[in-house]
DNA sequence: ATAATGGATGACAGCGCTTGCATAGATGCT
DNA sequence: AGCATCTATGCAAGCGCTGTCATCCATTAT
């Protein structure tokens, strides 16, 4: 004797569009209208179908219906890194803008590795999505050409900076001018002598376009930049806390040092504290980013801050309006500004 | 007259497999078998149908191809939060893995909302993903009925304490263990009396089975839980230096305090640093995940490490490796374990 | 030589949806 | 009553691939 739990909604799965028309009595086409919400449907048969989908525990496949209807309700998404939070943080405002449209994003991480973004968006574009929202404004013509041909809708976010044609609408903020500020700012405060400790540069385009921005201001306000220190690989704190020292060993006499971003210039402040190096008196200490964990050491990180969350609800916004029909076209460049934030580390 | 630019390779772009076997002068079915790498081919054959594919800059359309041959190269991945660090690791080790693999993630964030998980799970198996990776092991029934009903393979990650029947396979820790590892050590080292500041446990429920481990253990040996102190919202550096804040206020005589995550203890950590209290001898102080920030401040955190980007290795492998045909069938549940870190506040 | 074998390719029927067009009642209007 | 309008629904042709089966040579075996 065999014990058939009826509790148990859906056995296996094959479940298509016309198991759910014959339960309700209808066609294909009908459910098909009632599950989009379009077309007349009159108020019993919606019900009926609503029902009989409820009951099944159908779900679409949206494979299917992307295919019969070009366009794809997914978005690529393509970060350079997860390492930190910043691009975790993007991502987030990304996918919750997406999800209130019904949307997904399908990712990829590049690894700040140009032959990998050619191969990702490559992928990404496979599954004809709605857009492709790429961090970043440099890419490699190959890349560029992909993103041109196919008719995608592109979002190029977080640098505004450069004499590259937009690929689409861009979200972001010029890391030149952020450097600039705070090259600026810590003139103001009196610094003269300053040091740089990055990472991986090369590869961290818009981190070095802070430096470049940073570097350009102090020369015109009379500062001096008199030693770079670059760790390699990835930013972290660990990298900021030995490259400040390597610096310091290097150049004892710094006013101030700026840091390619907060990871960095956390652990540049982990090494005063522990070598009794006293902020900003014997050396001021700046980043980028404005990381949450900056602003809640006992002495708030010298930083500026750049809305990560609002970029990636942003450029998923602007994948969401695109002008397909005539009207009022959103402006090409959204610049998001940033915010200046003067702690107590310089 | 007008100019037409040879260099630019594809106008617009409803470019399907009928061009490119018409240019190389073969039939679709060949192009779709070079593309594949399947079936025997000619040399001069596949050379001309790359060469072809790669000149009109030809990218296949997977929705197409993945209806016909029914399996997504789409992996679902659901998890609660991107708010830290410690998501966006696993989700690293997710996409990597499915890269290698020439999958690609599709994400879901549920914001510790079982209600909104229910619509992601849904939304994700619409696109008839090869397999969902979601984390943690408590689901509604509706989520469980969803996942169970698909052929899906499934894995749950992150966790393994419970008495729900397994979806799939699992890859995670004990968090219950973890908990009593932290207990069992901190009273080794001779502290008594406990507090415990936490965020929002009703949602995180690993940081609760956390907690209920922790506070077992405690009593098993004759230790104490004085007080506890809850923040709303998700945890956060300030969330924790808040809590601890409070904490004191209303039991200033403890000897350790747990803290729910590292996020939660760096911001103890900081509260302690600010206010002149000494640790680990005026106060202990542990957390749960092994940040990298805990192990670079001047003082080590004790915590917990969690293995979360080798989790996220592992979650996808077992999507990979899903015993499609007979064989011996990899375990149920992988216990990734954890380790304790005696750093030097506690 | 003739048949048998296998390598290389093409034809064609779907995969599960969407959508334009056709159809059929039900109303409204003259 | 007779015809134009609607509203509600069904039919059927794809969307761009994959996979099965059939076909066609070029070899090799007999």
């Amino acid at each position: 004797m065999t014990i058939r739990d009826e509790t148990v909604p859906t056995p296996a799965s094959p479940l298509r569009l016309a198991e759910v028309a014959a339960r309700a009595g209808v066609s294909e086409s009908t459910v098909s209208r009632v599950l989009r919400n379009i077309g007349p449907i009159a108020e019993t048969t919606r019900a009926a179908v609503l029902k009989a989908a409820e009951e099944l525990g159908y779900v679409p496949n949206r494979l299917a219906g992307a295919l019969a209807s070009t366009g794809s309700a997914l978005v690529g998404v393509v970060v350079p890194s997860l390492d930190n939070i910043v691009f975790a943080e993007v991502l987030r405002g990304v996918t919750e803008k997406l999800e209130e449209a019904g949307l997904q994003a399908v990712i990829g991480v590049t690894g700040y590795d140009l032959a990998r973004e050619e191969r990702i968006v490559s992928a990404l574009l496979a599954w004809r999505p709605r857009g492709i929202v790429i961090a970043g404004i440099d890419h490699t013509p190959r890349v560029r050409d992909l993103l041109a041909a196919n008719g995608t809708a592109v979002v190029e976010m977080m640098d505004i900076d450069g004499s590259e044609p937009a690929l689409g609408r861009r979200v972001g903020l010029s890391h030149g001018a952020a450097g600039a500020a705070m090259a600026a700012h810590l003139v103001a405060r009196g610094h003269r002598r300053f040091g740089y400790v990055g990472h991986d540069i090369s590869r961290d385009i818009r981190a070095r376009k802070r430096l470049d921005g940073f570097a350009a201001e102090l020369a015109r306000r009379g500062g001096d930049l008199v030693a770079r220190q670059m760790v390699p690989g990835p930013s972290s704190v660990s990298a900021g806390r030995a490259g400040l020292a390597a610096l310091l060993a290097a150049q004892p006499d710094l006013d101030a040092v700026y840091f390619s971003n907060d990871d960095m210039a956390v652990g540049g402040y982990f090494h005063c504290e522990a070598n009794g190096i006293r902020m900003p008196d014997d050396l001021a200490i700046a980043g980028f980013n404005g990381l949450d964990i900056g602003q809640e050491l006992p002495r708030r990180l010298t930083t500026v801050r750049s809305p990560r969350y609002r970029i990636g609800q942003l450029a998923a916004e602007q994948i969401l309006t695109r002008q397909d029909a005539a009207g009022p076209a959103s402006p090409a460049t959204i610049d998001v500004g940033f915010e200046l934030i003067a702690g107590e580390t310089a």
